[in-house]
DNA sequence: ACAAAAGTGTTGACTATACACCCATGG
DNA sequence: CCATGGGTGTATAGTCAACACTTTTGT
């Protein structure tokens, strides 16, 4: 079975996802690998089906590869200079292009597609690292996350993108509360500034950030979770959403 | 002569501008009047050529539009819901078909081209209003500034394009310091307070407003403008750029 | 001298940050 | 009762908006 029928997409357009996780203490990207003669990491993209909006696309491709319905995500920028095509990954394409026709991965037709110049829409996703299955697809020899500090080099422009969605978040992290939906449903005041701290690089008085968090009204605390550690038990919260 | 060359333009993509400009105290908006049996108003736009990257047909096209190079221009969104396609306005358009395929200015590719679902690329620019002699394209009636508080109901989504770029710009009007390129090369205190009361839509006090501007430390003093009013004479400030 | 508007200084409220202290928990 | 980390209170500095006052200009 083909792959992709490159007659239900937009030409020259595609979308491309930056999911952040969050996991110990570090801020995650989403990125997979392709194997071809020598292997690249890319991050999740795909394209615009004719009778689709470019928000429903996103989304469809971010439950593809997450198995997620109902992601925060959110667009912040468009790469299309005319130089994004990245000429290395084209050669190998190329080469590894007689054994993926015979497996039927792709066509001659896929192909010319895939090789014109394209315009990238960007969304970065935030979503609950523990509910995240990473779904492969044909082509990917692997998904996982990596550490946004030490991001493999992805093809094409994928690095920018990244640089750019993490000035996105960080802007908008404050402004419109949107951290949380990197936590799970419950959390400690400690995670939420863990989290902060890895988002901006830098550390946060204990104290104030907690003041700042509870002052924005957005919390309700529930019980205490007691862990075992020989000290006082952290309160839980949750993020009220309305 | 055809108006334009579908062959050497990405399909079903393209570029919308809210050209801002200031004057009279007013936030002005660049639009321009289409006839065909009804009159439709419509923002700059066009579409991007093969060889060429999103910046550079935006600047392409404000150049073709106002005349001027080096505009200050961001993009600031995507519009690409499925059901962006006005349906008034292409009703219209079959309407006068045989009468402008008659006169050269379309020809049947070009409406078929133009028939399709389009994906929109945002961008807004900043110029000083003084330097723009509008353009008209063959299909223009007119070109003019119209108050951004008193826009007519544009053509499509382009009236909810122009909400979004105001909220831009309001976003950034602060922090990249990107407010003067909607003043002349010289300006008073007051000229700077009063299109930033007229950019937010509420007043600034006078003589905190003076604090906070001297105090970003990109203004230089020149000489004062004798204005002939009695009282004090302003001075000139010019924007610093580096 | 006067009206109009520009420029500057001072005050008080609010906010953000630093410092200090007490409390709960399990060993 | 001690070490550890959680929760809260207070003082200080820094920022922002309101008020007051002085200066310059042409009539």
């Amino acid at each position: 079975m083909k792959l992709f029928d490159e007659q239900a997409f937009i030409h020259q357009l595609s979308i491309d996802c930056v999911i952040f996780g969050y996991k110990d203490l570090e801020l995650k990207v989403l990125a997979s690998q392709i194997n071809m003669s020598r292997s690249f990491w890319t991050l999740p993209g795909g394209f615009i089906k004719h009778e689709e909006g470019i928000d429903g696309a996103a989304k469809r491709i971010l439950e593809e590869r997450t198995g997620l319905k109902d992601i925060y995500l959110e667009q912040y920028r468009v790469f299309g200079e005319p130089d994004r095509v990245n000429r290395e990954v084209f050669e190998e394409l190329a080469e590894v292009r007689d054994e993926w026709v015979a497996k039927g991965i792709l066509d001659d037709a896929n192909i010319g597609w895939l090789g014109k110049r394209f315009v990238s829409i960007g969304y970065y996703a935030l979503v609950d690292i523990n509910k995240v299955s990473p779904q492969k697809t044909e082509l990917d020899d692997s998904v996982d996350w990596y550490n946004v500090k030490e991001l493999p080099t992805l093809i094409m422009d994928h690095n920018e993108m990244v640089g750019y969605a993490l000035e996105a978040l960080r802007q908008n992290l404050d402004q419109k509360l949107i951290g949380f939906n990197l936590l799970p449903e419950t959390f400690t005041m400690r995670e939420v500034q863990e989290l902060y701290e890895a988002v901006y690089d830098r550390p946060f008085a204990r104290n104030n950030f907690q003041k700042k968090i509870l002052d924005l009204n957005v919390l309700e605390r529930l019980e205490k979770k007691f862990t075992g550690a020989q000290n006082k038990a952290p309160y839980l919260y949750r993020f009220r959403r309305e």
